[in-house]
RNA sequence: GGCACCGUAGCUCAGUGGUAGAGCAGGGGAAUCAUAAUCCCUUGGUCGGCGGUUCAAAUCCGUCCGGUGCUACCA
């Protein structure tokens, strides 16, 4: 059997994720995890929040409660939301869980006894009024070069240079707006990453043709230039607190840093699933040593995580010396745009996951987004698109087809499969039609290929709008009844095969449409995907067997609505 | 500043050396089972500009313009 671990890029915890974090990795995780489980695979889907780093702990600050219980507010937020946007995981943990500190500190150990960490003393920048060291881009004050006066200690975003804190003219905290800025020294531990230049590349190279351009680029950017040793620990409270056995025992009131922490959380999080269900050591079987060797794992991301992905967590696995398992799979994506501009958590600027479900239900979002995945470039948001796609694809070519066809049943075959005649050319030419577009459809979603994915899906759907004009059993019935039966009852199983094909991605949408013809047969929780020659396939219902026209599958929205929705939600600025 | 990616029909995007493609939108027709849905036909682009390599360039090279991202202490 084959086993497949997927893993999408933990969101930060801080906050409701918009739509363009959704589609980049939890989204299309989702939908592969569902397709692997519906052609029976062992699949086991991992995601998580990730809790640590400074932006977490000064948004508790600043709402005034302790950072545990704001991380433990927004977990249970956006747990929530990912089920109500259907998706499947096995395990949505928290990267402070109790699984990730003793795995944290199993890799820092591992590390400094392998001789890849080391202590370094650097300046940084220090608070009094705050207590505490303030990374770069928390420092804020004018700049040298062109004198705007919000200028970061990491980079001026008016002429943007590159920037140090100590260039700033008045610097003064971001956080308090304190002006007692001082230059400390901190020591903390550096990971020793130039060390594995080789070996990454190596690693890199043996993947080139398996991962999307976007990916190696990144990946081979990050090694050309040369890459630099990294600090993994931090000055925070919230966090994995270094112990006293790594660093000599100078890394008192330090954590690690958030990015040293959240990849092993995807270990961890299979961990948490295993405690959680009474598995023991089964999640070690999906990660180390031999017991993993028939898994392949796919790790789903945005852009801004492949450098974390193909050079800094394998960094950890690979000096730990340890046989953990390496990502064989990584499918990047690009941005999703909002309408011309970025969707923007701080800037509130696009459309969030909470938000998104009141307008439309989740389904006719996860088949948008995911049609339209920024795969090979940005792409882009617009309400006038998505009102088009759910109204042209989902409405009128999918869910009418639905109506058309079962109605039509139960106006003229009583409401039952009708049995009478037998498929002919146009039958057979329509069978071999989707033999070959489902074997299409299923090659891309092998591949992780979405777009062109969804493009042979929605194909599939209008190869049954083709037949059904073709077959016309509405004129055949005055006169030829067996042969407007054919028409019919081919319908009903082109209807029956729309929902496994459907399931991955419209999970709700696709349980309706099943029962629309049959009760659904569930197999390990998913519809089983075809896995019959389709002339079996598409003549598979029973004579006389009762079906249930649904209501209207998929709502349509009018360009009032449009022009509602764009004032509520800003843009086109 | 450096580096990377992108610039193809009104819109969203395929297409990486061999006579420009899809979906939507627009136009014409057919059908009337259905959420006025569907089906057929069709208009539309000097593939960002310029230069080069080649028998042949959207595709390779150079350069310029425009957009986006990264630049390691945001994640």
């Amino acid at each position: 059997m084959t086993r497949i671990l997927i893993t999408s890029a933990l969101p930060y915890v801080a906050g409701v994720k918009h739509l363009g974090n959704l589609v980049g990795s939890m989204l299309p995780a989702d939908i592969f995890a569902r397709f692997c489980r519906a052609r029976g695979h062992e699949t086991l889907a991992i995601c998580a929040t990730d809790e640590h780093g400074a932006p977490v702990e000064l948004a508790a600050l600043d709402e005034g409660i302790p950072v545990a219980d704001y991380s433990a507010k927004w977990f249970k937020v956006q747990k929530e939301l990912g089920n109500q946007f259907g998706l499947s995981w096995d395990n949505f943990g928290r990267s402070s869980s109790p699984q990730n500190q003793e795995l944290t500190l199993h890799f820092a150990r591992a590390l400094w006894k392998n001789g890849f960490l080391e202590l370094r003393t650097t300046k940084q920048a220090y608070s009094p009024t705050d207590g505490r060291f303030l990374p770069d881009r928390y420092v804020i004050g004018t700049c040298p070069h062109c004198g705007y006066e919000r200028a970061r200690g990491d980079q001026c975003e008016n002429c943007t240079r590159v920037l140090d804190p100590t260039d700033l003219i008045k610097p003064r905290s971001a956080v308090s707006g304190a002006q007692d800025i001082e230059i400390r020294d901190a020591t903390h531990l550096f990971l020793k990453q130039s060390q594995f230049v080789d070996r990454l590349r190596a690693w890199i190279d043996s993947h080139k043709a398996n991962w999307p351009q976007l990916v190696t680029s990144i990946a081979y950017k990050w090694l050309d230039e040369g890459l630099k040793d990294r600090g993994i620990t931090r000055d925070l409270e919230w966090g994995i607190p270094v112990p006293d056995d790594i660093g000599e025992g100078k890394l008192k009131g330090k954590v690690f840093y958030v990015w040293f922490d959240a990849p092993i959380e995807y270990i961890a999080s299979t961990k948490e699933w295993a405690d959680k269900n009474g598995k023991g050591d089964a999640w070690k079987s999906w990660w180390y040593g031999d017991a993993a060797k028939d898994v392949t794992y796919w790790e789903f991301m945005g852009k801004d995580n492949v450098p974390f992905h193909t050079v800094g967590f394998p960094v950890t696995i690979m000096a730990s010396g340890e046989p953990w398992k390496l990502v064989d799979r990584l499918k990047g994506f690009n941005w999703l745009n909002y309408d011309g501009g970025k969707f923007s958590t701080s800037g509130k600027r696009g459309i969030f996951m909470d938000k998104a479900l009141e307008v439309a239900p989740a389904d006719t979002w996860r088949y948008y987004l995911i049609a339209n995945a920024p795969e090979s470039a940005d792409s882009n948001f617009t309400w006038e698109q998505f009102a088009g796609t759910i109204n042209k694809d989902l409405a009128d070519v999918l869910g009418n087809f639905v109506n058309r066809v079962t109605k039509f049943c139960v106006a003229r075959f009583d409401g039952k499969v009708p049995g009478e005649g037998a498929y002919g050319d146009d039958e057979n030419a329509l069978i071999a039609e989707l033999e070959k577009r489902t074997q299409q459809y299923t090659a891309f979603l092998e591949a992780a290929e979405f777009r062109k994915a969804l493009g042979e899906l929605r194909a599939i759907w209008v190869a049954g709008n083709e037949y059904m004009t073709r077959a016309a059993p509405w004129t055949h019935i005055k006169t030829d009844r067996a042969k407007a039966a054919v028409g019919v009852r081919m319908g009903l199983n082109l209807v029956r095969l729309f929902a496994p094909l459907s399931w991955p991605v419209m999970p709700q949408m696709a349980v309706k449409i099943h029962q629309a013809i049959a009760p659904v047969a569930y197999e390990n929780g998913a519809i089983a995907w075809p896995r019959r020659p389709m002339a079996q396939e598409l003549d598979s219902l029973k004579a006389d067997a009762p079906i249930n026209p649904p209501d209207v599958l998929f709502a349509k929205i009018d360009e009032e609505r449009v022009a509602a929705l764009k004032l509520q939600f800003g843009g086109g600025d």
